[in-house]
DNA sequence: TTATAAAGTCAATAATGCTGACATATATTA
DNA sequence: TAATATATGTCAGCATTATTGACTTTATAA
């Protein structure tokens, strides 16, 4: 790649001249990806009653192995009288483990279960199936696009967190 | 880009070995930036006591002007029940107006009134500024990948509906 | 005329968020 | 040690948005 090939290119993402319409149809693009990327998980969840907020909890359970009920809380951004309910259900059905700190013992540390687990496994499994899919229909530069945009879309505080979290 | 560059790119499309971890990482990344993408309409939302059910709404009532309500069902996903609570405070509030059908007096085709407009523009002027603060960061052809995923991760109905619309 | 279709409504229920008020156990600080 | 702060849990009440089921009104189609 020739330099003067850059600076063209560079140009034209510093003007990227996006009428109303085509930002509108990104959104609207957004709200239907969403909508397909919940739906698996979400027909899975109703043969437990449970919902989208047991799906989170037992994702970032899962991919945060012990952490602290505050640190689940600044991730989902919710109340913890929220969080309290969905969390407490998850115990009770024997799928969350919450033990408490060894250092602090304050804190509860939350692991999933073997249970809790298999739960995990079969919504990721559901949810990657669907993304895997759409990712080699694409191709490996446009995952790189998406991952880009998506994160660019993010609260830069959210990003932060996500981001330092990858260190 | 000479020719052998290209096959071993396409091959590598066509494995994308793309681990677990990795899927799960770009699950997040939905996950994460859906919510920025509607955090600036739902604090607007708030001022008028109106949730993303009214915003949506709003939304596809401005996109497909004259819309009837089972289309706006269709688009939504929801039932009538879930809408009409929402359309009838719209419509109470004067920011939609509902016009009995021409052709089928029946129907009845949906508009925005001036003070909806209002709303609709205040509502996508907030999340476009976003997409848009998004697009350029990310580059031209970041955003082409980013709608290519997006996508192929909505359900095909759901994108063969979108695409149809298009023409 | 009868059946179907589009829209609207009422009632009951559920999931998930919120605020406010408090309780308990533990840690930290004065 | 006593007072304060922190982490967690809980109760009660409320709002939004979704559901199912039953029913009505109006208009079109068979």
């Amino acid at each position: 790649m020739a330099d003067h090939n850059r600076v063209v290119t560079n140009s034209m993402d510093a003007m990227l001249f996006l009428t109303d319409d085509q930002l509108l149809q990104g959104i609207e693009l957004m709200y239907f990806a969403y909508k397909g990327f919940t739906s698996d998980p979400d027909l899975i969840l109703q043969n437990y009653s449970y919902g989208r907020a047991h799906h989170r909890a037992v994702h970032f359970i899962n991919r945060r192995k012990g952490l602290k009920v505050n640190d689940l809380l600044d991730i989902l951004g919710i109340t913890k009288q929220s969080l309290n309910r969905v969390l407490r259900q998850l115990i009770n059905d024997g799928l969350v483990e919450s033990r408490i700190g060894r250092q602090d013992k304050r804190e509860r540390n939350l692991y999933l279960t073997e249970d809790g687990k298999a739960l995990e496994r079969q919504l990721s499994d559901a949810q990657r199936k669907r993304m895997r899919a759409a990712y080699r229909a694409a191709g490996s530069d446009a995952v790189q696009g998406f991952r880009l945009v998506l994160e660019k879309i993010m609260d830069v505080e959210t990003r932060n967190r996500i981001t330092q979290d990858k260190e």
